[in-house]
DNA sequence: TTGCTTGCAAATGATTTGCACTGCT
DNA sequence: AGCAGTGCAAATCATTTGCAAGCAA
């Protein structure tokens, strides 16, 4: 049960790796961007990470990677759309993989250590939602472009 | 929201607003704060305001502030219940009163120029979402709080 | 008087940027 | 060769804080 046991996940895997590699070099490529291996090991500590995380806590699962490259690279690979920031009350703001390359979710928050964990809505109340935000908007004037739903709370660590 | 005792709008503002002032004056001796004109001064200015603002926004509407003076009782009212503070990715946080003394409601983000207007959803909606959130946060092992609901998108003014 | 408040100036700290160097292509 | 990428150190800038003086109970 030891040398074949892990195969299939890992062929899994790999498919699944280098399908999102491509996206994110084509991505790059369209805003004259390399995939270096800087870049690389952030969007592999992103999506090794279980939900979003901070600057710091990508530093810490990548030591090699210098903050202000870091910083700076997470800027780029935002607006090339393949990194989304999160910014609440914490002083970190959170990075994630930009639900273009996973799925459209929402977050769990909690207000006590920071911590942020992802939640999906069922698609019936998505579209109700999609559907009042286009009526509201509308009213106001907005065009829409997404939406976001965080839930704050205290997550169990923290409930003491 | 209606007593049905008053006949002219102005009569019921000034109702309104002196309810507000003593909700306000309790929750600051609670925290043992004095609601002294400065912190007045805040409060008239974000209820006056069309929406959240910021703090030179504020410092704009009520120039006799000091920033830092602004800043440090911007924090006590948020400590003290009376303020909320929303954070988005624009550069300064907004402030709006407390949903505890107005009512709950969500946010129209401008991802152009930062601007914030209120909107509110039908309550089958709201207590559909309480629900879900309800049920997502017990399986995470959360215990939740609150909400936020923001919708992004471009105002009028900056569609060009 | 006691101690909450205030305004000024200085500090803080996450994030950004200038610049010289490295390394793809 | 030429230009994008990197790391260090320094700069930025919203927000916070220390402190001496003001004011209310």
């Amino acid at each position: 049960m030891e040398s074949g046991s892990h195969s299939s996940d890992i062929v899994f895997d790999v498919v699944a790796t280098s399908e999102l590699e491509r996206a994110i070099h084509d991505r790059l490529a369209d805003h004259e961007l390399r995939y270096t291996s800087g870049r690389r090991a952030i969007v592999e500590g992103l999506r090794r990470a279980d939900g979003p995380i901070t600057l710091p806590e990508l530093l810490e699962s990548s030591p090699d990677l210098a903050q202000s490259s870091a910083y700076r690279n997470l800027s780029l690979l935002e607006d090339a759309g393949v990194v989304r920031r999160l910014v609440h009350g914490s002083e970190h703001a959170h990075f994630e993989l930009s639900e273009s390359l996973t799925e459209h979710h929402h977050h769990l928050i909690c207000e006590s250590c920071g911590l942020v964990r992802d939640i999906t809505l069922d698609d019936t109340l998505e579209r109700t939602l999609d559907r009042s935000f286009d009526q509201l908007a509308a009213v106001e004037g907005f065009r829409p472009t997404h939406h976001t739903v965080d839930v704050y709370g205290v997550c169990g660590d923290c409930e003491s």
